[in-house]
DNA sequence: ATGTCAGCGACACGCTGA
């Protein structure tokens, strides 16, 4: 069985990548995250085509997510439990946002996520960024009540250590790679599922996103935050993990390449 | 290289978010 995860940054834009990427490597089941369209306008008939089923949650314009399936996709649950919102300058309240989708796929509980940006240290989406991993803990630990293979995959936005960038001095004072950051997201760890650490295909790291600017995918100046979360029988079923990185590569990618996992399962 | 993209509102391109 092969499952992976990828954030498209627009399903519209990257359809034909998607179309094209599906038929290649065959997953029987993806994640994706920055869907950025609305549930009912998610493309399903073009990837019904290639025999998968979709669960999509998405509201529009930012954010979003999906699995797509073709073994069997029920038990939807769109969002997490007790999951925070997030208050826009512009809201009288706090809004919930389309970043997490769980489901039930043949013998997996898969769920797709979308971590919070955070923007900047102590901004408002930062605090909610802490609030929304705390609670993702909370449903990862409730999940595992049930014995089958769990896991949790999608974009993460935090770097586990500091080798998980390019260049760790040129973070100083940025997102994605603080103490609280990390913090929150080792409460995965404490809930029981840890991560599938892939083979990188080129060089040392197996970076899963680099910015479009400034030619950061030729030089190679990634972070890994796309990351694979699961409970005990789902990596112990790992027989391979890599980051496919020729999807970065081309005309109009996504900013992400996506992470697959093999499994004897 | 202040170096890119995507979607939106509104139909040109500035704004927002990443």
């Amino acid at each position: 069985m092969r499952i992976a995860t990828w954030n498209v940054n627009s399903v519209s834009a990257r359809l034909p990548r998607l179309v094209d990427w599906l038929s290649t490597r065959e997953p029987n089941v993806l994640c994706l995250q920055e869907i950025k369209c609305a549930t009912e306008s998610f493309p399903i008939d073009e990837v019904a085509e290639l025999g998968y089923e979709v669960a999509a949650y998405g509201t529009g314009r930012w954010n979003g997510v999906a699995i797509l399936s073709n073994i069997g996709l029920v038990d939807l649950q769109r969002g997490l439990h007790d999951e925070p919102g997030f208050q826009a300058d512009d809201a009288l309240v706090p809004a919930t946002e389309p970043r997490a989708i769980g489901a039930t796929c043949g013998p997996l509980r898969v769920w797709s996520v979308y971590v919070p940006n955070g923007r900047e240290i102590g901004h408002a989406h930062y605090t909610y960024k802490l609030a929304w991993l705390r609670a993702l803990g909370a449903t990862v630990e409730r999940e595992l009540a049930a014995d089958a293979p769990l896991s949790v995959l999608g974009d993460f936005n935090v770097a586990p250590t500091d080798g998980d960038v390019w260049d760790i001095s040129q973070f100083t004072g940025y997102t994605h790679v603080t103490q609280d950051e990390r913090d929150a997201l080792h409460a995965l760890d404490e809930a029981g599922v840890s991560e599938i650490y892939p083979r990188a295909l080129k060089y040392e790291v197996p970076f899963t996103y680099w910015d479009y600017r400034g030619g950061a995918f030729p030089r190679n100046m990634g972070m890994r935050i796309d990351l694979v979360y699961g409970n005990a029988p789902f990596t112990g079923a790992r027989s391979d993990a890599y980051v496919d990185r020729e999807a970065r590569k081309g005309k109009s990618p996504s900013d992400h390449a996506p992470v697959i996992v093999d499994l004897d399962l």
